[in-house]
RNA sequence: GGAGACGUCGCAUAGCCCGGUCGAGUGCGCCUCACUGCUAAUGAGGUAACCAAGAAAUUGGUUCGGAGGUUCAAAUCCUCUCGUCUCCGCCA
């Protein structure tokens, strides 16, 4: 949700983000005027339950014959504080649809545009030259026997897949690294819960804009979160928290569900896009004047990941007509998968600065003791997908796949994950 | 799954039966002052959040888990809902 001071002190501010995402303008003007009557509505219902308020005080303490009189005036003065509450009512919920629909005001230094709009901020590592035809991840995955998308489709249909043996332990040692680093790094870990209330999921704001990418269970009136950010955003909700020892960060580790359902026919090889996968996530609470600084610190951490990895990849500054709603700013870091020839994205960053606080009510205590929304910020430090871009950027000639160093201490020191030897006489 | 109890201003509680004098008492914690003087005791006062108006002091309004309802008037009565706890049952 938007300051609704800078929406009355400088609406021009909200319009030329709004310009810039491509979306309405109209709507701030929109809100301006359903903020005016709101305001006028609640004085004059507020101007009437003061009467009322004082009146109530009299006929409680009026001696009992007159007390019938005073009763009969107050019905009436009653019925005009009902209709002008409902006014008020009327007019504050206007205001809210109108108010919840505005995004956040982006940065300034964020291009204009959409998806391709981006600006490139910087290219690390150098991509891998074959001296052979690299196989793609799902070939070496069967290979390997470490991703099993046959049977996975079998038991839960398309998108699904199991990992099996080296490929289920590589991703719990990509996690745990990422894990360390976060620790390290001054995060605490949750695992957090993956289904949440409709109030939850709505007031993160999923329900709005990615309402089709979510599954929900009616029989318990539950959402499955395609992301801890759900639950991590929602974790200090209504909260006046305390920022004086530093800012809140957290790491959340969960599997995450998504219908995918807009993406028919897109990335169906093997699992770079798929219903289920695991992810840690950081989050964190912050004061405002500390959030860019950290959305840096962020991406930092990411890179740090990647390289530990071994992975090139580029770093993007998205546009602001790619930004979710709640986010000022984005960073993408993306890995090289050489079998498409392309970058994909395995990281993201957002700064939401206020506004995803401000929706969820989670505030802390300025110096001069008054409260303020917190600002948050949130960076993905590893998935499922990075197996994609590990497989495929280590791999050898004979299919086996070259572990980065940093992971080797995490699966006992080993050093490859070779392809199953034929069975003898095959 | 069955039965019951409870949810009040940071924490612990009073108030609810019998609606108005309750935005709400007490204790603890915290803050200020006084006194004493020594890492304390005692006394006095203060101590929620949010919204609107105002330059400000301030004023008005809202909030007693949440949402509705009854009433001139709801912490208090009614309905629903969420949560917590206890006992019983059942079970990965």
């Amino acid at each position: 949700m938007i300051d609704l001071n800078l929406l009355r002190e400088n609406p021009e501010a909200i319009k030329a983000s709004q310009r810039a995402r491509g979306a309405s303008q109209e709507l701030v003007d929109q809100a301006i005027s359903a903020d005016t009557a709101w305001r006028q509505n609640l004085g004059a219902f507020e101007a009437l339950r003061a009467e009322q308020n004082a009146f109530s005080k009299q006929v409680a303490a009026a001696p009992k014959d007159q007390k019938q009189a005073l009763v009969a005036q107050a019905q009436e003065l009653s019925a005009r504080v009902k209709a002008a509450d409902a006014a008020a009512t009327a007019a504050q919920q206007e205001l809210d649809t109108l108010i919840w629909k505005i995004e956040n005001v982006v940065m300034p230094d964020v291009p204009m545009g959409g998806e391709d709009d981006f600006k490139l901020v910087k290219e690390v590592g150098s991509k891998p030259v074959f001296d052979f035809e690299p196989r793609d991840h799902q070939e070496l995955g069967e290979l390997l026997d470490i991703i099993d998308i046959t049977r996975g489709t079998k038991i839960a249909g398309s998108r699904f897949y199991f990992l099996k043996g080296m490929g289920a332990r590589l991703e719990i040692a990509m996690m745990n690294m990422a894990l360390d680093q976060a620790a390290a790094a001054g995060f605490t870990a949750l695992i957090t819960p993956t289904l949440v209330r409709p109030e939850v999921m709505a007031g993160t704001g999923f329900l709005g804009e990615h309402a089709d990418e979510i599954y929900y269970l009616p029989a318990d009136d539950l959402y499955l979160t395609g992301t801890s950010e759900v639950a991590l955003a929602g974790y200090h909700r209504d909260e006046i928290i305390d920022l004086e020892d530093g800012m809140l960060r957290y790491a959340g580790w969960s599997t995450c569900y998504r219908r995918e359902a807009g993406s028919a026919g897109k990335d169906t090889r093997g699992i770079l896009r798929v219903h289920q996968f695991n992810k840690l996530e950081m989050f964190v609470y912050a004061k405002p004047e500390d959030a860019e600084a950290e959305h840096q610190r962020l991406l930092a951490l990411q890179e740090q990941m990647l390289q530990k990895c071994e992975l090139p990849y580029r770093v993007i500054y998205t546009a602001a007509g790619d930004l979710g709603s709640s986010a000022a700013a984005k960073y993408d870091a993306e890995a090289w998968v050489p079998t498409q020839d392309a970058f994909r994205e395995l990281t993201s960053t957002s700064n939401c600065t206020t506004f995803q606080a401000r929706r969820l009510n989670v505030r802390y205590r300025k110096e001069d003791g008054k409260t303020a929304p917190v600002s948050t910020l949130n960076g993905t430090l590893a998935t499922t997908r990075w197996l994609v871009a590990i497989l495929e950027n280590h791999q050898q000639a004979d299919g086996s796949v070259r572990i980065p160093e940093a992971l080797r201490p995490y699966l006992g020191g080993q050093e490859f994950i070779t392809p199953k030897p034929a069975k003898a006489g095959a």
